[in-house]
DNA sequence: CCTCCTGTTCATTTATTTTTGAACTCGATG
DNA sequence: CATCGAGTTCAAAAATAAATGAACAGGAGG
């Protein structure tokens, strides 16, 4: 007979699950605005409530999800910091742990999914103005302009996301 | 060494217009980031190039999109505070300007984007709250738990919102 | 080596979002 | 008060994103 501690997984009450699946809606609403697909608003959500790491099998299970959303989402929340495995000892699957600071989930996020795309401007503002230089110059005055107002777009989103990250307490 | 077409008095030029397109492209990318279509970055960039207003017309053609596509696009620029209508003297149809700053900009997306967001989140908590009180005790530890950290992240993010916009310069 | 168990991948299906375009509203104008 | 031009709306089509599930990879244990 494979006993688990009774106060978990079985016993919980309608009001209690409803207040979950609430919160995960919640989750799902964030996971939206920042662009995310709500299955991966799921998987964090219900790592974030749980108790104790959960296996693929039991997010699964809990949200209804298939095999492969559940892996990719998980994959995702894991380049973005926002989940981790644990061992569990004498347990071949892996267990996975919601990260629940707001600070490095929001440092995880930045990197990874804001910060490339920076770089990837900074790179398409550069390459238009060595372009730039070869133009006319009557015909460049407006072009000039706007370009210069980009690259200070620029400047300040740079200076904007350290600031933001030290703002938020650990 | 680039070899240049030659420029006639009141076209651009090749290099010009590529330079308009490349432009157009990275507003393009910032829309996606920000989870808006392609579409009203398009636009957005357009008018953010552009030496003078321009009508809807002249948006249309110059993006190739539809009338409805124009209309909607433009309609969701102005309600952030991104396009504001100019008016020009002996034209009926409505003149589009964008607006060059990033601060209210920024601020706009922020009110109508996020902001709206963030007060339905403060329900939603504050019902949860509200159900998680007839919880019985012993059940209650870990949600309360959950709960009590969303709502920190919560407030994080309404002292956050305000002092970026501070941030960025005006 | 074979089998079982986990987890990944990816072509296909499904769902959602975006765009189109024709019908419509509205006001100005003859 | 009929018509025109400008702009909006919205059902339908097209495009895009996400989810499914079966095939696959790899490793532990026999």
């Amino acid at each position: 007979m494979n006993i688990q501690a009774p106060t978990r997984p079985g016993t919980t009450s309608a009001a209690a699950a409803a207040i979950e699946r609430e919160l995960i809606e919640l989750f799902v609403h964030v996971a939206d605005l920042v662009g995310l697909p709500r299955s991966v608003g799921e998987l964090y959500g219900c790592l974030f409530i749980a108790s104790s790491p959960l296996t693929m099998d039991d997010l699964m299970r809990r949200l209804g999800l298939s095999k492969g959303a559940t892996s990719q989402g998980l994959r995702l929340l894991r380049s973005v910091g926002a989940v981790r495995t644990v061992y569990v000892p004498g347990d071949r699957r892996d267990h996975f742990a919601a990260e629940r600071e707001l600070r490095p989930l929001v440092a995880g996020f930045l990197r990874e999914k804001v910060l490339a795309r920076l770089r990837n401007s900074a790179e398409r503002l550069e390459a238009v103005r060595a372009v730039l230089r070869e133009v006319d110059p009557a015909e460049r005055a407006v072009l000039d302009d706007r370009v210069r107002r980009l690259a200070r777009w620029h400047q300040n989103a740079r200076q904007v996301l350290p600031l933001l990250l030290k703002v938020i307490e650990p």
